[in-house]
DNA sequence: TTTTAGCAATCTTCAGATAAGAGTGCTAAT
DNA sequence: ATTAGCACTCTTATCTGAAGATTGCTAAAA
């Protein structure tokens, strides 16, 4: 990393702030008037311009103050920035929160209310991904008829976490072409059921998905016509990529933010962000990463998100992770933000896995 | 209703379809150049006053071209428009799409997608609410043990259409008052659901979460805790007002229209959307009412839909029965859209009873 | 060598002015 | 009842100049 001196450091670090407050670029005056009052305002300049020649700083036109480029952000949430607890009362209050919502036994809510809650207290994007279920190991898998052509698959992972696919039997298929009709009778079912757990339990979602066809073979001794249903349709039936499993909250707080004062450029995020398949893919980047984890502007590489900062944090809900996180403009307050993610990944990971969860 | 001159009606007629079209306030010259050019600009424009006086017309500012108010529009979704059947090709291309996504059998999946075709072919927000499950008709109950603590509450009405719950026994509640345990065993879980399904089937969702203290009494005949935890669980477990029953599209779309250039405007449009309860509640104003209704502008009362139109078409799936619609600017393409609404109404009759969907 | 004061130069922003153009409302003629 | 003609109104776009913010540079001071 980039060596600066000291009095550029506090330059930069100044002029971050102001620049994080008032969302217009940063004069010489007002860091000294702020921060810096030990020096003149020419001294400030000439650090400026030295730290816009490194590429932490940019002017927007000849004469204008300065604000801090990406480069800028990254140095500063690296290595100046002083993390800013929560409040007690702050911690207390998100704790209340996620205490009402889980009364509410609905998994869906209760994510859908974290991310709410994200982005009232951070007035940015607030972002909840549903753990992946692909990565969870089969704990036991159970078949419930509902009538005579579907059945009930209801999955458990070790983390307690249920999924539950109706999946109907007598549907015209390649498999069933057209001739033989399966009968779903209690025997059968407990049969199948039986034999699916013995083979499946103990691997995880995704591995099953794909080697199903080898494990369970065509071996035809028991309940023949249930196996290759669910060998033929393994696929649809451990694929968990419903577009319900993205909760965004609070897109008015970004529209609200200066910097998407350009109808064009907000638009485009928007479309973006409408597209959850994309923003599932931009999570997933950051998949594995330890602790909060800060990406700024250009480093997303996606250009609809080239003047946006996406902060996320990974939760686990016994051996299942997913990501929690906000998207906003990359002036954003990291030093709070950061805190706030992690607390509530905190709160996630303890109280999630306590409760039940379907 | 007032009734209006031919040349009104014409008049009336020309000027909206061209400011649907053009979206800007509309000329004499212009109605006499597309549509009534046996007539001169300076007759044109006495009716366009008349118009005016009777509140079908407003002048955004002197000598202004005209612009259709709410109650012009009224008039021309009533009486004066003509509906433009969707064409066998997009007819082709409604059925495609709704089959291919039927081939997946997550529900909510499938919802999501026809909001979003209807956003892709209309260029509004596209909008499905999940059918109102309370209405549903009891079919049958079913429990599934998950673990020490839990229990899976799988509730089928008479469509075929089913939801889950997952309850946990043994939370300390009121109830419970921190000492007795409840034994999840089989047996017991058998029992308590046969009685159940005695009781309760038959009866609407909304009776039985409504009137279950009385129905079932505290009769502890057989596996009174469980039963016990029923009748004090009733009403969560038979409440379904998840966020995730609403499904919007296209968001984009609606950014995009010239009406929506006022940042502020949008904003609030959005801050609407982003409640999922208020944009439910305003839905269910229309329920119950035959065929497409269009809402349009303030007679949506909400302000924040004052500058909107809302277009809705009620769906059937057994007895059960939903809506789907879409919001835009008041200027937008009655004509087109009605028709396109009901036959994507009309197909969710048709095609999503068939299927399984949970 | 580092810092600072002073100052011309640069660029934005805003208010006001002007010109062009679109469209009406009215009047009088058809 | 319809129309042509025309003055009038209001918007929109473009330009201008003044005010203000802020810089970069230079030369002096620390």
């Amino acid at each position: 990393m980039e060596t600066l001196s000291q009095r550029e450091r506090d330059v930069l670090q100044s002029l971050i702030q102001i620049h994080i407050a008032m969302a217009v670029p940063v004069s010489s005056q007002a860091i000294c008037g702020r921060h810096l009052s030990e020096v003149s305002p020419a001294t400030v300049r000439n650090t400026m311009m030295d730290l816009e020649k490194k590429g932490f700083l940019h002017q927007p036109y000849t004469s204008a103050g300065r604000e801090p480029t990406d480069k800028g952000y990254r140095y500063y949430v690296d290595s100046l920035m002083k993390r800013e607890a929560l409040t007690s009362e702050e911690k207390q209050l998100l704790r209340d929160k996620f205490h009402s919502y889980l009364k509410d036994s609905d998994t869906e809510y209760v994510f859908n209310e974290i991310s709410r809650t994200i982005a009232q207290l951070s007035h940015q994007l607030g972002i909840v991904l549903f753990p992946r279920f692909e990565e969870g190991i089969l704990q036991k898998l159970e078949l419930v008829p509902l009538d005579r052509k579907r059945v009930l698959v209801i999955i458990t992972v070790t983390s307690g976490l249920i999924k539950t696919i109706t999946v109907e039997i007598n549907r015209p298929s390649k498999f069933s072409n057209g001739k033989r009709k399966i009968l779903i009778s209690r025997k059968n079912l407990r049969e199948a059921c039986q034999l699916l757990n013995q083979r499946l339990s103990g691997l995880s979602i995704k591995e099953i998905r794909q080697s199903i066809q080898q494990r369970l073979g065509y071996s035809p001794q028991k309940a023949p016509e249930l196996f290759g249903f669910f060998i033929e349709e393994a696929n649809s039936i451990f694929r968990f990529n419903s577009p319900r499993e993205l909760f965004l909250e609070g897109r008015t707080n970004i529209m609200l933010q200066p910097e998407f004062e350009d109808h064009h450029r907000l638009a485009q995020l928007m479309e973006f962000l409408d597209k959850q398949e994309s923003v599932i893919s931009l999570l997933n980047r950051q998949a594995g990463k330890q602790g909060v984890v800060v990406t700024i502007g250009s480093e997303n590489a996606l250009s609809q998100m080239r003047t946006c900062s996406l902060v996320t944090s990974t939760y686990n809900i016994g051996d299942l992770w997913g990501t929690v996180g906000m998207i906003g403009p990359t002036r954003m307050r990291y030093s709070k933000y950061i805190s706030l993610l992690e607390y509530t990944a905190k709160l996630m990971n303890e109280l999630l896995s306590e409760y039940s969860l379907a």
